[in-house]
RNA sequence: GCCGAAAUGGUGGAAUUGGCAGACGCGUCGGACUCAAAAUCCGAAGAUGGCGACAUCGUGUGGGUUCAAGUCCCACUUUCGGCACCA
């Protein structure tokens, strides 16, 4: 067969009488099926873009076949930091990168033959899709969930810009080599800490893998402990936070992060070098770093002492980079005794360790001990369990007025500016009047304006934009500036989800009623690197959006599965650079995109994924090759016998076993298997002996429609040459005849004291003590006991008999 | 460092979730067809020992639980994903 030809007449022929389009009659039968849009930033599609696509392609028609009415819309993530930095290397736009890039990476994904929605396809860095980005900002301000505070970027000084975590190499800066450090710049943030308990609470219903589910719960990380007050000697209090309020009395020192405002304010004359350079020093550490436990403890006294409220005692004010002033309040307590790293830093520091846990009997409790235990040294509390100890201690100072219980979140709120040209503006301006305003709904989008200095220069490229940055005020109609900065592209990827089922819609973003129809997503493909962050702010639009009162759903993603990575053939992550990157296309002239694809689903777990290798693909184009001799062979002959004998039974029996895995297989994207039973299948196929020429039609035709969804092309084309109704992805897939499956007869493996001696045949018809009673009396299974005394038979059905002797 | 995964023949990968390890392929070897080769069809095969029936070993390492462990528990090793401005 030629597969190229059969591909390209098949998929003009789909497109002109548009067989995958959605019904939208038909949503109560909907599946919205969708795979993470991917983001143009090579030229070309990898063979990796098309184990994302191809096999979720092959799920989707899965459940076409099966009567669903299948959504399934593809699109582009456009707006991004590799297209601005491709535009200052090469001067090439990122406008017109990218869409040259949409352009090639379109047809490449209609050469392989996916059923996409193409007319629902949405592209973020179009004005028409960007103007309602930037209402979703709109509504968020509008709803309090979005506001403006300092927040560090790593600055490089030499090239005088803001760089992305990516551009940081070892702390230096990836273009210069200079030492990039810290800078606070005002920037607006979405309050998604608003909305922590809930994201916590639904995952649960979730039907996710669980080691996503954990991943988000570990970065919510709720923790529940107290707010304690100390206060200072000039009479201006802090609160930290801790989750062991029990050892409050232990307090040796307390910690302040490096950036928290009241450094300034109380640190003496005398340690202010100490502490500016301290300060120093800290803005060249990466959080990752600050945060080891191995790294030794570093620190630097303020000159200032604080009261512990629950003893009076006088404790130094250190600041230390291992307290974040993002987390909790940006303050600890110091507890050498019951804490690892206040165990170090004390010990570096010579600060006083005083013990005030006590282990249970034959606990060890060497100091530092972390463990619960019992309160010592805490006066009235002594004696008391750990849990009891913070409950009382905790009471206690909310008497006084001086702690409370708190519930914390290591979750932080979102930073959505970025200092950059190509992303969508932020629609805010700034009046000396008005202050800040936002941008009236009816007055966006605001456009990106396209002449514009890219270049790295110490200024964001927008604010060289005079004709950007100079407007009027909408509220006063006086002179005013505009936000020069840009949203995150999390940002447009966390609601395309709710654009592409109405992506023509110049009115509103997506009309509610309609919406509420379509969503949520039923299966969602994408990669797991997305499972902390994507995953998340999507969650946490659709939650914001319901409570404003445009959609009544909770969750966007009711499933979701994660396709594992391919690799290059070194076992590197594909990239440019390493210059490992596989390209399909070569593959798709030689094999075509049937077997390329299926070679992928073959070849790979769906959810591992692994190095690059063409070993076998040859065997996929083989294996078709093979189904269709089988098919051409029986097409013509119309002489029939009808027998219904062994063979024939037997034939039936290993096709039913086939459809029944190869569903439950499609179902759960065990691509691999699924296609290795229809490898068995037709294996025996070609081991058929009978005439019964009618039968083995029927068996055939089941078979093509089982890899319809897998071969779509090939499928379709012997479909036609067996005759069937056009278009095959419209007949049914085939269902299981469960009364072909019943056997009367089952091998098991017999085994004495556990190891495997032989295998018998029993009847199905047996069960518990009379299956027994019926093993050890057969013959072979006498042999194998030998006249050893028979202390315990274990038999597991259809498994195996375990026939412990001695 | 912290969070989350993974490790199975020469090789890609299976294993009903605690029940016959290695399905289905690739590669290899043998046979059929052929003058021959290719293609195709049929078959063998984890390792070691044995002519053989068979025995022993075997799922990254070391322990453990169990009638039974690739699967569960403990301690490690290595690799991968994420760590909030790559998307």
């Amino acid at each position: 067969m030629d597969y190229i030809a059969i591909e390209k007449k098949w998929q003009d022929k789909w497109q002109r009488d548009d067989v995958y389009k959605f019904d939208k009659t038909k949503v109560g039968k909907k599946k919205y099926v969708m795979e993470m849009f991917s983001y143009p930033s090579g030229a070309k599609l990898h063979a990796g873009h098309w184990f994302n696509f191809g096999p979720s392609d092959s799920y989707a028609r899965f459940k076409a076949m099966q009567g669903y009415n299948v959504f399934e819309p593809m699109g582009f993530d456009a707006f991004g930091l590799p297209a601005e930095n491709y535009a200052i290397k090469t001067g090439i736009h990122p406008e017109d990168s990218t869409l040259k890039n949409i352009d090639t990476m379109e047809r490449q994904l209609k050469a392989m033959g996916a059923m996409f929605n193409w007319d629902a396809e949405v592209v973020t860095c179009m004005p028409d899709y960007y103007k309602w980005t930037q209402w979703m900002f709109v509504q968020l301000y509008k709803a309090g969930l979005a506001y403006r505070k300092e927040a560090p970027v790593n600055w490089c000084p030499s090239c005088a810009t803001v760089l992305a975590n990516e551009q940081v190499v070892d702390g230096a800066c990836e273009r210069c080599n200079s030492t990039v450090v810290r800078k606070n710049l005002t920037q607006w943030f979405f309050k998604i800490t608003d909305y922590a308990e809930e994201l916590l609470n639904c995952l649960d219903d979730l039907d996710w893998p669980e080691k996503t589910k954990l991943m988000q719960k570990n970065w919510i990380g709720k923790s529940t402990g107290a707010e304690v007050e100390f206060t200072l000697d000039n009479g201006k209090t802090f609160r930290v936070f801790t989750t062991r309020a029990d050892t409050l009395y232990g307090v040796s020192y307390v910690v302040l992060a490096p950036e928290h405002p009241l450094v300034d304010e109380i640190t003496t004359p005398d340690r202010q070098a100490d502490i500016d350079a301290y300060r120093d020093m800290v803005s060249k550490v990466n959080e990752i770093e600050r945060l080891s436990s191995t790294r030794e403890k570093t620190g630097a006294f303020t000159g200032a002492y604080a009261i512990n409220p629950i003893n009076g005692k006088k404790v130094q004010v250190w600041v230390a980079d291992y307290v974040l002033y993002s987390y909790g309040t940006g303050a600890v307590m110091g507890v050498p005794s019951h804490d690892e790293r206040d165990f170090a830093f004390a010990n570096k520091y010579g600060m006083d360790i005083t013990r005030v846990v006590k282990g249970g009997e034959g606990v060890d409790d060497t100091l530092p001990f972390v463990e619960e235990g019992y309160a010592i040294n805490c006066d009235e509390f002594d004696g008391l369990p750990t849990s009891e100890a913070k409950k009382g201690i905790v009471e206690k100072l909310a008497s006084i007025g001086k702690g409370k219980f708190v519930t914390n979140y290591r979750l932080r709120d979102w930073l959505v500016s970025r200092q950059r040209y190509w992303g969508a503006p932020i629609p805010v301006v700034y009046c000396d009047k008005c202050g800040t305003v936002v941008v009236p709904e009816e007055q966006l989008p605001v456009l990106l304006p396209r002449d514009v200095d890219f270049k790295p220069d110490g200024k964001s490229p927008l604010r060289k934009h005079e004709g950007f940055m100079n407007t009027t005020c909408p509220h006063c109609g006086g002179p005013a500036t505009r936000e020069a900065d840009t949203l995150d592209t999390f940002v447009c990827s966390s609601w395309y989800f709710l654009r592409y089922p109405d992506n023509k819609n110049q009115d509103k973003p997506f009309d509610s009623e309609w919406i509420n129809q379509m969503l949520p997503v039923d299966k969602y493909i994408g990669g797991a690197e997305h499972a902390c962050m994507h995953l998340l702010y999507a969650r946490f639009f659709v939650k914001a959006l319901r409570d404003m009162g445009y959609l009544n759903f909770d969750e966007p993603f009711k499933s979701l599965v994660h396709q594992g990575i391919i690799l290059g053939p070194d076992g590197q992550k594909m990239s440019k650079s390493r210059g490992n990157v596989v390209s399909p296309d070569s593959y798709i002239d030689k094999y075509g995109a049937d077997a390329f694809r299926m070679y992928l689903m073959f070849g790979f777990s769906y959810t591992t994924g692994g190095p690059w290798s063409d070993d076998g693909i040859r065997s996929i184009a083989k294996y078709l090759d093979r189904v269709e001799r089988l098919v051409l062979g029986y097409i013509d002959k119309t002489e029939s016998s009808d027998d219904i004998g062994e063979e024939e039974k037997n034939l039936n029996y290993i096709l039913n076993t086939t459809i029944k895995k190869v569903t439950e297989d499609m179902e759960a994207f065990s691509f691999n298997t699924a296609i290795a039973r229809l490898m068995e299948l037709t294996n025996a196929i070609y081991l058929y002996k009978g005439t019964n020429v009618n039968f083995i039609k029927d068996v055939l035709d089941k078979m093509v429609r089982l890899l319809a969804p897998i071969t779509p092309h090939f499928s379709e084309e012997l479909n036609m040459l067996m005759g069937k109704p056009y278009p095959i992805i419209k007949r049914e897939y085939p269902l299981v005849d469960e009364s072909a499956l019943v056997k009367n007869e089952v091998e098991i493996a017999i085994q004495i004291n556990s190891k495997i001696k032989g295998r018998i045949m029993i009847p199905t018809d047996k069960s518990g003590k009379d299956l027994e009673e019926y093993i050890i009396a057969l013959p072979e299974v006498v042999a194998l006991i030998g006249g050893a005394t028979v202390r315990k038979i274990i038999v597991v059905p259809g498994r195996l008999a375990n026939i412990i002797v001695g």
